[in-house]
DNA sequence: GTCTATAAGTAGATAGAC
DNA sequence: GTCTATCTACTTATAGAC
């Protein structure tokens, strides 16, 4: 006769497998985007998750497959929702505030990848493993520059702006923003003011459309960002 | 009786020292704009200028002295061109069209020592031997603080200028956008467009005049920047 | 799923010959 | 001023026990 079913051993220390995943992911895109990608070491991101590293390699192949499963959705996110936000049936102008305030939310919200997107972007440039990265920043600076060659043509914006500089400025503006927004860059103030999104998205918003509206139009308002999903 | 004095001996190959060190200063830099001061090592810097990484420490103690002597004068003359601008006694919107001007000029004109100022920034303020390049940048930020808040109180700009976000926005959009006019950021151009400084300074003083200036005055000149050394 | 142990390579830096 | 030779520490990654 067999014994009664004993009582399943307590495992509070037995950990899942995709739990541990997700908490290296979370140590690595901390420490990348603090640090670096290079300057960070499987040894540093074992240790955050209190094992050691040579067990990290049951749970990613590489070091490199660490970073791709980070930085992979959001850049193909940004991608496709610049492409979305371009393609809607609105005017220049409405479409280019959705984009903006769309990628402010969700470089904060994600603020950790997208800053590793951008600070590595030399790197992902000489890789063919992340290739795909850099294509999908190819494609939203070409989305941006649909909206703001529609809005020129329709007299929405200035008819000399300068696309190629005014967007990878916009680009950069926004992406460098939302490292900052959440690093609190080193920068020199006294008082540690907090923004919120809103304020982040008017004051944005403002700085670009004062920039390259047309002349006149300096004091229409501005639009409400469109749906776009 | 002494020889004649002999003619000096053939020392094609002898390399004083003051040139071999700018020779790797100077490796050392492009290497450190381009990949990073951490990626980039020792060894790399000895092989371009065809020496053995041990000889390389005749000419520097430390890897992190390299460093130093590439950004410490590049960052305190930032410091310096800002704070002399600042007191400059003409009025706030020359002093910011003089400053904006003579940033530009000197990011690209040393490009690869501001671009690594600005890309190690968050090494720098982790670092003893290098926290007076965060000082630096910080009393940069606070010149740039007197003249908007002297420009909104003369009411040349608008009043409600939020200080902080338009001054980080600012610096970073400069100090990126140096590095972008010499490196071409991999971005998603199929014909490179080159910029003189003159088209990138009025870009660069055209987006943020109109974003700051008081209602009712997008229509007058730029100023003319003044002198100031 | 994590451990122990270690391979194979590279890092920054040093000592002393020439 | 550069070389040879090397040290110590640390890197990514692997093999196999538990």
């Amino acid at each position: 006769m067999s014994e009664p079913t004993p009582a399943p051993p307590a495992r509070r220390t037995r950990i899942a497998a995709q739990d541990r995943r997700d908490l290296i992911l979370a140590a690595a895109a901390r420490r990348f985007a603090e640090f670096g990608f290079e300057a960070t070491t499987v040894r540093q991101l074992a240790d955050d998750v209190n094992i050691l590293s040579g067990s990290l390699y049951h749970h990613f192949a590489t070091k490199e497959d660490i970073l791709d499963a980070i930085v992979r959705q959001p850049a193909l996110d940004q991608r496709d929702r610049a492409l979305r936000i371009a393609a809607l049936p609105v005017d220049a102008e409405t479409r280019a505030v959705t984009l903006l305030e769309a990628d402010l939310v969700a470089f904060t919200e994600r603020q950790e990848a997208y800053a590793i997107i951008f600070a590595e972007r030399k790197f992902f440039r000489r890789s063919d493993q992340f290739h795909f990265v850099t294509l999908a920043r190819r494609d939203a600076f070409e989305a941006w520059r649909t909206i703001l060659r529609d809005g020129a043509e329709a007299g929405q914006f200035r008819a000399d702006v300068d696309l190629y500089l005014t967007i990878s400025t916009i680009m950069r503006m926004l992406n460098t923003g939302a490292d900052w927004y959440r690093n609190e860059d080193g920068s020199p103030i006294d008082v540690m003011k907090s923004y919120s999104l809103e304020e982040l998205g008017n004051f944005y918003k403002g700085f670009v459309l004062s920039s390259i509206r047309a002349p006149g139009r300096a004091g229409e308002p501005m639009p409400q960002a469109a749906a776009f999903d």
